[in-house]
DNA sequence: TCTCACATCCAAAGCGATTTGGAAAGGGCT
DNA sequence: AGCCCTTTCCAAATCGCTTTGGATGTGAGA
C-alpha cells in the first residue's frame, strides 16, 4: 500500500493525505481522522527512501565503528551503547545504520557515507587525543556527536564523555587513604583519549599524595581478560609489587581477579582492587553486594544521550553543539581493604 | 555532485552516465573510461536513496535485535556477529541497518520495517523453538536468514547454525571419560533453540554412560557473569556437589571459576569446567595455552556466512535457501582434569 | 449583489537515480 | 545508391513521497 493507492481509497489527493499525516494545518479535523483511520487500518507507512529522496532528509544516524586492523577486536561496550542509542532513535523515529570498518580507511567510510546520502548524521566512536575525523567530519559538512572528547580539538564539537580524570583521581584517592602506596594501574590504549585523562587523573591523586608513579606499575593496552591476568601476574611477581590495582575495564578486572587467586592471594583482602564500571547489562557487578569496588556509569546511558544531542544537532544546525558530562560513581564493593603491608 | 551534473561536465547524457558506470554494455569502453575517471575525480557516488527509489531495492539488511524486556540484556554475542555480518556487506556493497526492540513488539518491528522499505531482507537473532517471527516473516514476503534453527518450523528456511547437540555431547563425554559421573549443566534459557539441543546433547551423552540427568544439577538462565557464580555456589554447596561444570557461556564460566575458587577449590583439579565459547573476540580463552577447556565455533564466522546466504538469497529469491552448520572444536585447556572422588 | 478572507483541497513539479523505447550515425552488402 | 543491421547515445517515464502554487467553495462584511 501506497500513498497514491491509499488516497484513491480514501478519495482524496494524495497531497492531502500526505499533509494529513505529517500535520500541516491546511486540512480538516475531520479528514486527518478519516486519513489516520485508514492508513492504521491498511498498515501504510511512508517508503523511507522515497520520503527521504524528497525531504533531502535520510531519518538515519550511521554509527561508524573503527576495529583495530590488527587485532581485530570489537569493543565490548558497544553493544550496550548502541542499545541506547537506538531506544533514542526509534522514540523519534530514526533508524541506525552501522558500518564496521577497520580503523585504516575509516575516514574514506565518513566521505561514502556522506556522498551516498544515507545518513543525516554519525556518532564517532572511540575518539582519539588527535583525532582526524573532526576536521573530516567538519569538512564535508556531516552532523556529529563524539563518544568521548578529543584534547586536540580547539574548535567546538557536541560529545558525550565520563569525567574520567575524576573517576580515576577518585579512585585512586579511595585506595591512597587505605594506607595502599605502591599502587599500579591497568590503562587501555593510550591512543585512546580516555586513557590518557585516565592516566592523568591517577597521577593527579598520587601527585597530591607526593607519591610518584613507578612506570613498572603502569599497563596500557587493548582492554581483555588476559591483558588483566598476565600484566597482573607479573607485576605481583615482581621484587615490590602493588598491593593495590586501578583497572580501566571490568574485563581486565576479571583478569586481574584471576591473576590474584593465582598468586595465592585473595583480593580484598591481600590485595586491593578498584576498576572501572561501563555497567554492561551482561557483566553485572555482583547481585546485591558489588564484587568489585568500582567507578561506575552506565555507556548505554552515555548512548541515549549521544544519540538524542545528535538529532537536536540535526533539527538545529545552527545552535551551538550540545555537551554532556556523566559523573561516574564510586560504588564499594568486595574488592578493597585497608594495605596491610607496612609501607617500606 | 550528482548524477545529473556529472553527466553535463562530461558532455553526456545521465543516461549513458549511469550506463557507464553500471556496466551495461550499450555504452563505448573509451566512453566508459572517461566516465568513470570522472566519477572518481569528482567522488561521485550514486545517492543510495534515490538509486533505490528507482531500482526497487535498498541495498542495505537489517537486524533486528530483540532485548528481554525485563532484564533489558544485550546478548554479547551480538557485537563480535555483526562485525563478521558487516564484513560481508561491505564486501558485497551492502549496508546493515539495526533495529534494538524489545522482544515484546518484536514482530512489529519487523513490519514496519518491511513497509518503509529500507531493507531487502533481515537476519533473525536468537531462533526460539517455537518461533513466530518465521512464519510473519514468510508472510510479508521478507527475505531473511536465521542465526540459530528453529525446532518448531517445518518449511525450508535459511540457517546458520552450530552443531550445539554434537558439541555438548561431546563435551559431556569428555568429562564421562575423565571419571566424572555428577556433572551439573548451566545452560541458557530454554525458550532459547540453542539451549534444548545443548541439553538435549548434554543428556544423550549421559544416558550412553547410563546415568540420568539430576534435575538440582540443571540450571537454564540468562548467561551472564553472576548467574554462573550463584549456581555454581548453591550446587557446590549442596550435599551431593558436582565434580564437572558444562556451561552455555564462557562469561558464565568466568562467573563458575569464581564460585569454585571462592568454595577452597582449585578449577582442573578439584573441579572439572567445560565452556562453550564464542570466541569473541575480547573475551580470549587465553594466550598460548587456554585456561578452559571449550567446544569453541567463531560467532563471527557465524556472522559472515549469514550475511553471505542472505545476500545470495536475496538475489535469488526462488533458489531453495541455504543452510549452514558450523562444528564445534573441542579445545581442551587446564580447567579440566580427571576425577579426584571416587563415585559413591 | 459583490468582494475579500479563510478554510479546504488538488495538480504538477520536484528529489536523484534507473530503464524503456527510440533516434542518429556508421558500415557492410547487394 | 539503397537497404539493413550495429553501435552508440539520448529523451522521457518511473519509483513514492513532499511541497509549491493555485483552485474551489463558503461565509462575513459592505
Amino acid at each position: 500500500m501506497n500513498l497514491k493507492q491509499l488516497s484513491e481509497a480514501l478519495g482524496l489527493s494524495p497531497t492531502t493525505v500526505s499533509r494529513a499525516l505529517n500535520g500541516y494545518p491546511e486540512v480538516n479535523e475531520d479528514t486527518r481522522e478519516r486519513v489516520r483511520l485508514a492508513a492504521q487500518k491498511y498498515n501504510y507507512k511512508p517508503h523511507a527512501r522515497a520520503q527521504s529522496l524528497a525531504t533531502g532528509r535520510a531519518f538515519a544516524i550511521g554509527h561508524v565503528i573503527p576495529i583495530s586492523t590488527h587485532q581485530q577486536v570489537v569493543n565490548p561496550i558497544f553493544g550496550d551503547f548502541i542499545a541506547g542509542a537506538g531506544e533514542t532513535y526509534s522514540t523519534n523515529g530514526y533508524e541506525m545504520v552501522l558500518s564496521m570498518v577497520s580503523d585504516s580507511d575509516e575516514l574514506g567510510a565518513y566521505k561514502q557515507i556522506k556522498a551516498r546520502g544515507s545518513v543525516d548524521g554519525v556518532v564517532v566512536h572511540g575518539a582519539r587525543s588527535q583525532d582526524p575525523r573532526f576536521a573530516l567530519l567538519r569538512d564535508i559538512n556531516l552532523p556529529f556527536v563524539s563518544h568521548g572528547r578529543s584534547s586536540g580539538e580547539t574548535d567546538p564539537y557536541a560529545w558525550v564523555d565520563v569525567n574520567n580524570f575524576g573517576a580515576f583521581e577518585r579512585a585512586t584517592s579511595f585506595l591512597l587513604e587505605l594506607g595502599h602506596r605502591r599502587i599500579a594501574l591497568l590503562n587501555g590504549p593510550e591512543t585512546m583519549d580516555f586513557a590518557v585523562r585516565r592516566r592523568e587523573g591517577f597521577e593527579a591523586a598520587l601527585m597530591a599524595h607526593a607519591i610518584t608513579p613507578v612506570p613498572s606499575l603502569l599497563a596500557s593496552q587493548e582492554m581483555t581478560e588476559t591483558y588483566g591476568y598476565r600484566e597482573a601476574n607479573r607485576m605481583l611477581a615482581s621484587d615490590n609489587a602493588p598491593t593495590a590495582f586501578v583497572v580501566s575495564s571490568f574485563i581486565t578486572a576479571l583478569g586481574v581477579r584471576r591473576a590474584i587467586e593465582r598468586s595465592g592471594l585473595q583480593m580484598g583482602r591481600d590485595v586491593s582492587v578498584v576498576t572501572y564500571d561501563d555497567a554492561l547489562s551482561y557483566l553485572p557487578n555482583g547481585d546485591e553486594v558489588p564484587v568489585f569496588t568500582a567507578t561506575r556509569s552506565s555507556v548505554r546511558e552515555a548512548g541515549r544521550i549521544a544519540g538524542q544531542i545528535l538529532i537536536d544537532l540535526i533539527n538545529d544546525p545552527f545552535a551551538p553543539p550540545k555537551t554532556h558530562l556523566l559523573e561516574a560513581e564510586l560504588v564499594i564493593g568486595m574488592s578493597t581493604g585497608p594495605c596491610q603491608t607496612t609501607p617500606s
